[in-house]
DNA sequence: CATGAATGAGCTTTCATTCAT
DNA sequence: TATGAATGAAAGCTCATTCAT
């Protein structure tokens, strides 16, 4: 066997531990998820698993890390290429919410498998307990959460930054359950979507996106005021 | 001892098991909390659990029915108000919406205790990834869901129902990640909101109501468009 | 079953794991021995020695703790009796060292059963290299030690008590291979003692005796001298 | 690389995994040891200890045959050159101590590094409980054994035979205790040696001869009989 | 000679649950 | 009603060792 055989066979290993994590984690969550679970599921033995990932902590960090870089990077590249072409001038709202929630949905959908695992997954980690993914997802967002944070800040003067942030907040329990598919639909109906996934469905996008931008250019709520009156002062002009 | 004695400690035994399971189920998920978890926060014998519930999976199920319960008879207690006010004519979405999400966060910032913890493991509860949570949550919204869904269809009359479902979804997104509080808060910045929690400012309610109903009226996507275009077709008039 | 019956089952129960554990870790040590193996000699659960114990380590001190309880006990008593019948006036050295050394092979001798084996754990124990068991140890030696340490340096109070303490440093290694018996034994000689056990040797005690007492009669060394001339030099007058 | 390059560095590698596993086996024993924690010290590879010495038992008997075959051998050499100079008469107790326990810590405190570190180690070894350590120690030992009983039967022709391979069982005890140096003696008391090593003192040799003497010369034990009255019998005249 | 990968066996501990009292 | 004891199963992880390169 040769050199490069070997190193396939090694790569193989690795990743076939990480997409069978994938997709247990998804499925049953951290907690619910055992390592003889994923290795068996990925056909490995178990102590490999800790061999090459050394805890099962470890080991959802690299699920997580190996999609979240990807997206994490295009995301600060278009949003550089975006405020280069703006040559100084704010940002319209709608396109740093497409550079953000929009790169999410594509880069995943580009990936030949897993990526629509991956969003599911994703979906139902933002939420989970466990302090050390908290953690985790708080630092490797670190970065891209603060230049979009400022970038929104900047397209919208007008408005306080508390409420850009709970907007900001609201938008990504929105995506959060969107990408988290049908499973969730399942809860508010019984009429179900045709695919079988959420993700999968080509039309989410743009439905995501409309309702994302209504939402945050809805009128600034009135504090200690009722609803109806909220709804009528202008939020984004 | 009495009869009306011991009752009353048991009932004591339950709340105390209830409201100590609702606490560690919130903090550190279903799979994340054992009955020893539980048992020992409530400061109770191991097995009174396993007595009181039968199974850990019937326990959970009771710390959700116990106030998912109050709120829905409240949610179709107030839809038969306004619709029996309305007499026929269909209803404003945002009234409809108000019934809905605005009564989970009247409900339970009302209970005296443990309705903020309620509604944080509430927020987390609905991705958990264990079946039996989800298959619970589905029968347990059914009514409230059905009624709630054909209110809509009735409101939105030139909406296609597919577009009214999955907004409902995004809107159970939003909601869910505004009342998970300020742990998911910290993840998108470093600022800070001044109260410790979310579910405990006034604040949210308003603006939560005034993101979702931007959100519902937001302009239909074109399917297949670009998101600016999507944005110029109007959805609510 | 009556309660009293049934109270005589949990007992044994966790005697058994104490019984089984004493021979295990002294036969196999503390490291080389698994709870599998002691739950397995012991006839119960493996979950059982975790629930009654808590942890390995725990159940290590429990085992150590029932004996030298009662063995460091009967050291105190005896020497208070022992300092009452002299009236104030400093014992002598033989009297000190039979209290301490004497009682530990007496006691362990009076033991129905376990009682050798846990002398040979004993001397087995006195250099494990497991942190936790030399706290313990330290600990639970802590008031007995102290005690000692100073009737001996009132019986003795022409030698300088660095000169005493690693005298009786000495003791306890001579003590510990005594009661190890003769496994360390053959390591000496190919000549064997007729009994299996050097604590079982009602010989042992005398034998020991005389050799502690020796060596602790023994005339001081002259720092930075010769062997011959510091035997010359009178130690015990 | 020239052939005699490659032999340094495998010389290098081979004392690099024999220094680390001294100091390894000395502080946490031999099961408490593992092959990785070894191996991580030496900064080598995992797989390179298994290359160089086949298993880890092998890999313990190779860290004590290094310093035991030297120390022996010195043994063998002093014990020969002084019944040389004896010319066929017995030899005095007191050499053939000193030949014996003396080498030990002279030649111990001569090697540049891990002397000290030898001396804990084989403190502790005496009393491991795994079986081959026993059976190894046994015949590593056997030939010095032999000639230094033979010596001391010479030596003390009127003391039972029995009587000297317990009091020279009861040496090694002491001796082993303190090698074992002051982990030991802060068992014994608060108050401190001010080295921090017993090994490292050059008190410790004269201290112990004087003592091992003392032992070696107390009158013979009464066979059941009291030790105030075993003491008054005369053993070395 | 040296090494990264891999493995079967075993480790301690915790799990939800049952049961006699 | 309440509880201490007990248990089979499974958890995450480490072990010494082997092997192809």
């Amino acid at each position: 066997m040769t050199k490069a055989q070997n190193a396939q066979i090694i790569k193989d290993t690795r990743e076939r531990i990480l997409d069978a994590a994938e997709l247990m984690f998804m499925q049953h969550g951290y907690d619910g998820t055992s390592m003889r679970t994923v290795t068996g599921e990925a056909g490995v033995n178990l102590a490999a698993a800790n061999y090459h990932f050394g805890s099962k902590e470890a080991l959802m960090q690299a699920v997580l890390r190996r999609r979240l870089d990807v997206i994490n990077r295009e995301r600060l590249r278009l949003l550089d290429e975006a405020e280069a072409k703006a040559g100084g001038k704010a940002l319209k709202p709608s396109v740093i919410i497409d550079c953000f929630f929009g790169t999410l949905l594509r880069v995943a959908a580009d990936q030949k498998a897993g990526g629509e695992t991956f969003l599911r997954l994703l979906g139902r980690t933002s939420t989970d307990p466990s302090n050390f993914i908290r953690t985790f997802m708080s630092s490797e967002y670190a970065d891209v959460l603060e230049r979009y944070k400022q970038a929104m800040f900047l397209s919208l003067p007008d408005v306080p930054k508390a409420e850009i942030v709970w907007r900001f907040h609201f938008m990504l329990g929105a995506t959060s359950y969107a990408i988290a598919g049908t499973d969730a639909l399942q809860l508010v109906t019984d009429w179900q979507v045709d695919e079988a996934s959420a993700a999968q469905d080509e039309n989410l996008l743009p439905r995501l996106m409309s309702f994302l931008l209504g939402g945050l250019r809805a009128p600034l709520p009135k504090i200690e005021t009722s609803i109806e009156q909220a709804a009528s002062a202008p939020f984004v002009k």
